[in-house]
Parts: structure tokens; sequence; C-alpha cells
RNA sequence: GCGGCUAUAGUUCAGUGGCAGAACGCCGCUCUGUGGCAGCGGAUGUCGUGGGUUCGAAACCCACUAGCCGCCCCA
């Protein structure tokens, strides 16, 4: 920095657009839902795969569509610098998904080789350059899935359509997300979708000058997102638009047939909503939904996903049909503390109550949890004593804060109530004696111990 | 990327041109081996950033940044 270049005194910097921080306060919930869907894709065979936060960016125009807005706008790309004149700079691209990688982990490591379905999971954050919003960031999380194979490992079969879709419900309820709703479609193969299109294309061509400025834009580029349109004014031309299902080809409308034949003997609830069309270009046959009505607003997508049977192949790979989905765990954990927020209103009345404004989340699992001890070392001289024993203690298992020996008592005794069930005392008289004064927050009791006692006492086992 | 609303203490917010405020929280004292309660006292702060108007701006104007809402899109 050369002298005349004066330091701007306090610029500080901030988390930039569309980035945020989780803090210990929200971390538990984080933690909770994210130990719960690892638990129940355990439960059904999956296991873990994480795969670079950035890849070549031709995986995403290859597989996700260099026409989508994804790839067309919102992917984070730079150049990586060429390290040799010989060598050529890379584009390089943070992730927006992580379907293609998971895939092309498939394809590098050969995993269609075993013969095997591979059920691979995933919990990480994705980029997309969109305009922030609730429910919408730059770095947002999924948790996702896939179930991919040759086709002899049944990788094609509608089994694992209803498999999966039976899992999500189980995950949501298992969260204790309410009121979601799955909507189911099949957009068919790859030749069904082609003449699909055709289809639309050639309906739309009269019409088309009726329409929003939208929607005739997505006539031109993606007819199928016309089906997709939130405009009142041209519902009633979009219902005079032919239906996926009429151009499914018999094995396409067989296979959606025995997915709902399958839901339906599982009990998983679902509305086939032939409008659903995902924005990827890999998606076949069976696409689907999950939204809810609390706390998401207008981005009340809580998960998607569908079947992609031709991605492996996009990609180089061998013929590798697949299932997958993503959670957007942004949104999840919305979703709950929005309920949570309902839920305590509802506790509370009609509340009245102005002055609250800690979050309510009281009883929730994902609660932080107390200390079992603060240990608060009488005058500085216990410091080292009270370092020690919480040592020991802490090596027992139980959760320990050490204070100070120069905070006085009774802001030891107010910081130790904020903070952990019990607090144990440590003067000059404990030290001498090896013992310690071990008090109980919720009923006042008071005990001298000695260190065994103490460790059994926070333990909850009787001396 | 487009349109709208918003930005003041740690938090939630009041303050429509004239000394920067409330509540909760925080810190201290009453109280140097016993907390929660109470009383008293204290600090809360580049009023998002930069410019402009004005004798004077937290307030009015412009730009920027960020958040929220809607569109687009998606998880």
């Amino acid at each position: 920095m050369s002298p005349a270049e004066k330091p701007t005194p306090k610029q500080s910097i901030k988390a930039v657009r569309g980035t945020r921080d989780l803090l210990p306060d929200q971390t538990p919930l984080w933690n909770h839902v994210e130990s719960t869907a690892r638990a129940i894709f355990s439960r059904y065979g999956f296991g873990e795969i994480r795969t670079p936060i950035f890849e070549d960016t031709t995986l995403f125009s290859r597989s996700v569509g260099e026409e989508t807005d994804i790839v067309s706008k919102e992917m984070f790309t730079w150049e990586d610098r060429a390290r040799a004149a010989s060598e050529k700079a890379q584009s390089l691209t943070l992730r927006p998904e992580s379907t293609a990688g998971v895939v092309r982990a498939y394809i590098e490591h050969k995993l269609g080789e075993t013969g095997q379905l591979q059920k691979l999971y995933y919990i990480g954050p994705q980029f997309r350059r969109e305009r922030p919003q609730r429910g919408r960031y730059r770095q947002f999380w999924q948790i996702g899935a896939e179930v991919i194979g040759p086709q002899s490992s049944g990788a094609e079969s509608p089994i694992r359509d209803a498999e999966v879709l039976e899992m999500l419900s189980s995950l949501l309820d298992e969260l204790g997300i309410r009121d979601w709703r799955l909507d189911l479609n099949s957009v068919g193969n790859a030749d069904d979708r082609a003449r699909y299109n055709a289809a639309l294309r050639e309906a739309l061509a009269p019409v088309k000058h009726l329409m929003c400025p939208d929607n005739q834009r997505r006539a031109d580029t993606n007819p199928l997102r016309v089906l997709d349109s939130k405009d009142e004014a041209d519902q009633e031309i979009i219902n005079t638009l032919p239906k996926i299902a009429d151009f499914l080809s018999p094995e396409s409308r067989t296979h959606f047939e025995q997915v709902l034949a399958a839901l339906d003997a599982s009990g998983v609830n679902y509305n086939i909503n032939p409008r659903l069309v995902r924005g990827l270009d890999y998606y076949t046959r069976t696409t689907f939904e999950f939204t809810v009505t609390t706390g998401l607003g207008t981005q009340n997508a809580l998960l998607g996903g569908g079947r992609y049977d031709g991605l492996s192949e996009m990609l180089g790979g061998p013929k590798a049909p697949g299932i997958g989905f993503a959670i957007g765990e942004d949104r999840l954990i919305l979703t709950l503390q929005a309920q949570a927020e309902a839920d305590a209103a509802a506790e509370a009345g009609a509340p009245s109550s102005p002055a609250v404004s800690s979050p309510v989340r009281v009883g929730q699992a994902w609660s932080p949890k107390k200390l079992d001890a603060y240990i608060a070392p009488i005058g500085e001289a216990q410091n080292p004593a009270a370092l020690t024993l919480a040592r020991d203690l802490r090596r027992a298992g139980l959760t320990i804060e050490v204070g100070d020996g120069r905070f006085k008592l009774g802001k030891s005794f107010d910081t130790a109530d904020k903070l952990a069930r019990h607090i144990i005392l440590l003067g000059e008289d404990e030290v001498a004696t090896h013992t310690a004064t071990l008090k109980t927050f919720a009923t006042g009791e008071q005990v001298k111990a000695n260190r065994e006692e103490l460790t059994d006492m926070l333990k909850g086992v009787k001396p």
C-alpha cells in the first residue's frame, strides 16, 4: 500500500450478497435435519458421496442444458489460469446442483462395472447467481440422493421411483413437516418429449401472440414451460393445449402407472399434475416436486427431482438410468422454523406480549442443551485447579464451562444459571480438601462432595 | 435480469427539518462464599455507504449497497 493511500478507517467487510452465516443458535437445527436425513437414507441402503464443489463448466452445460436459466445466466464461472504456455486455461464453475457431479463420479469410477445398483446421497452447498429472496440464496444447501446403475441392476424399474418418493414422504413426516404436497408427472422418454414439444409448438403458433410476453418467449425457447405459467389471463389458452399424457409411449405410460400403483400400495398421497415440468434438460419420465404452504412465501418448492435415464450417456458414460432428487435444506429449515413459530403463537392463545423477541424454539428436539455444569473458581488462585477439574469432568463425558476466579460470586451465579444446570464452587477450602461444592439450580440443593462423587452425581449415578 | 418496499443501540422498533430515543438484553453497584427478584446507576450508535439541498438532515433529493416482497426461475 502506498503511503498516499490512506486506509479507510472502519470499512467492515460483510458476507457477500446472497450468502449468510449460520451461528451456533441455528446450527443445532441444521444438524438435526442432516442427521435425520442421514439416518433415513442409510435405512434405505444409501451411502454418502462427496464430490467437488467446482467442476469443469462443460459438465453443467451438457447435463443441465445450455438453454436453461441455470446455465445461461446463473453460474459462477471463471477461467482457471493456465500453468504453462502449452496448457489451455480451463473454464471452471461452482456447482449449481449436484446430480451432474454425482453422475460424473459414477462414470469416472466405473461404478456401473460393479453391476450393482448405486444408491448415493450427498449434503452440501450449491451456487447460483440469482437475485436473493427468502428461501433463495446464492449459496444454498441441498440434501440429495441418486439411484443409478446399469439396466441389469433394475435402475429403470418403477419400484425405484416409488421407493424414492416413499422415502421422501417418510423423511418429511419424521422431520415433522406438515401439510406437504407431492405433485407428480411423467414427461415421457426422450422421443415422447420430442413429439410432445413439436405438438406444443404447433398448437402455440396460432395463439401465442395472445399470451403474455413471457409466454411468447417460452413458446419459442421452451414450450414445456408455458404449462408452468401462472399468468391468469393465459390459463384459458393453456387448458386447450395438448396434454403430455396423450404423447406417452406405451412403455412410458406403463412405467408411470406402475409407479402410481406402488405409491397407492404404500399409502403415499400424491397429485398427478400434467403441468409439472422440471427445468433441467436431463429429466425423463417421472418428475416430481414437494411443496409446502408454511414459511416459504412464493418459493414454496421444498424439493424436486425426477428420472434421468439418458444423463450418463449425455456425459459420455454407459447407459445408466437413474432417479434422484434434491431437497432445499434452507427451505426445509425455514419451514420448520415457521411451523414452530406458528405453534408457539397458537400455544400463547392471542399473544399480546410485545417484549418477547427471542426466537421461539422451546421444547423442540433441536433446542440448545444446557451444559452439565459451570465451574466457578473463587479467587484467581483457584483457576488452575478449576481448569484441571474441568479437564477431568470433560474426559468423563460431561459438558463443562469454566469461569474465572476474578469474577465476583454473584456474577458467576448469573452466568452459570444461564449456561448450565449445576454450578460447582471451587474455593480455597475445596481445593485444599480436594472436594467441590455442587449446587443444582432446579432444586437449590447444595452438597459438598469429593471428586468421584461429583462425577457420579453429575452423570446422574447414585453415589 | 425487471418492478415495489425497507435500512436508527446486541435485538425489536419509535423518532416528518432543530440536543439520538423506548423496551428487552448487556455492564456496574447495593452484594468479596450463594444466583434468579428488586432498587440505583452506566454504555449503548460511522442513524446502511457516498454525495447533494439547507443556517441546520436520522428525516428531503440522487446514486450505490444490502435485506424483504412480487416477476422470472428454481431447491
